[in-house]
DNA sequence: TTGAATGCAAATCGTTTGCATCTCA
DNA sequence: TGAGATGCAAACGATTTGCATTCAA
C-alpha cells in the first residue's frame, strides 16, 4: 500500500483528508510526483505550463495540502518555499542542493538524525525540540568544471 | 587577541577590511556584538533607536559586512535574514530557536559536525559540499508553560 | 577632493487577502 | 443547493535599486 512514485490515486486521497477532488489539485500532485525535488510556486506553474492554475490557487493548493500533511516544506537558501509530497513513512529526510542548477538530492542517515537528537536534547534553553532543518549545499557533480 | 563581546576597535576592523568608518557601520556592529543572537534589520533598527540609521543602510552595511565575512547570514523558518558577528575561530554554529519567543541558543557539537562531514562526503550527485544550515525549534523553558 | 557611504523615493519580489464567481459533492 | 475552491485585483512585507547628497580619508 506503499505510495510511490507513479502512483496517482490523488483523487481518493484528497477526498480522504475532506478536500474536493479539482483538476488543478491533482494536477499540482502530479507534479510534484513526477519530480523528486521539492519545487516551489514558480516551478510548479512552470512545468504545468498551460494547465497551471492561477498563482494564487497554487499557493493556496500547496498551504492546504501542507496543512493536510500531505506535503512537507523546506527552504533552501533562498528563502523561497519548496514542498515535495511527505514521504510515507513520516520519516523526514534533508537535502543537498547545488547551488548552480537547483538539483537537489535527498538525504537520510540514521546516524545523522541520531547525533541530531543527541544535540537537541542537551540543550540549555529547551526542553525540548520539535524539529530542525537541514539543507547541504554544494555545486554538483554534473556542474562541477571536470578535471 | 580574542574578539570578545566587549571589545570594540570596529573602527580599526572597518578600516582593515577596506571599508570606511563610520558611525552608522560602529553601531551596527555595537548591537550585533550586543545582543548573542542573530539580528534582523529590524532588530538593529530597533535596538539602535534614535541611533538607527536608516533601514536602506543597514540593509547595504549588513550585507557589506557579510561579504567581507565579518558577519553571517542565518534564516530562521520565518524567512528573515538574521545576522551576527561571525566566529573568531572560523567555526560556524547552529542555533536552536524559540517558535515563541524568538530566543536562540548557540549550538556546537564536535560529534554533530564529524556527522555531518560524513554523510556530506557519501552524496551521489555531488563531490564536495561547501557548507550546511542547520536550525532547531522549539518552545523555550521560559516560553513553556511550566509543571 | 573624491570615491565611498548615506538617505529618500520608488521599484521589485514573493506571498497574502478580499471578494465575487464558479464548481464539486 | 451550498460550502468549498478558484481567479483577479489589490494589499502586504521584506528587500533592492536609482539617484542626488554627504562625508571620511
Amino acid at each position: 500500500m506503499n505510495q510511490t512514485k507513479g502512483e496517482k490515486n490523488f483523487e481518493s486521497i484528497l477526498k480522504q483528508h475532506g478536500l474536493k477532488s479539482t483538476e488543478g489539485r491533482k494536477r499540482i500532485l502530479d507534479v510534484l510526483s513526477s519530480y523528486d525535488q521539492p519545487l516551489s510556486v514558480e516551478d510548479v506553474i512552470k512545468y504545468l505550463g498551460k494547465k497551471a492554475p492561477d498563482i494564487v490557487t497554487v499557493y493556496r493548493t500547496l498551504e492546504t495540502l501542507k496543512n493536510k500533511e500531505l506535503l512537507s516544506e523546506v527552504k533552501f537558501k533562498d528563502g523561497l518555499s519548496r514542498f515535495e509530497l511527505s514521504s510515507s513513512d513520516g520519516d523526514h529526510c534533508h537535502h543537498a542542493v547545488c547551488t548552480s542548477c537547483g538539483v537537489a538530492e535527498h538525504i537520510h542517515d540514521e546516524k545523522l538524525e541520531k547525533a541530531l537528537d543527541v544535540v537537541s536534547s542537551r540543550l540549555k534553553l529547551f526542553k525540548n525540540i520539535s524539529e530542525h532543518s537541514l539543507e547541504f549545499f554544494g555545486v554538483c557533480k554534473k556542474c562541477t568544471p571536470s578535471r
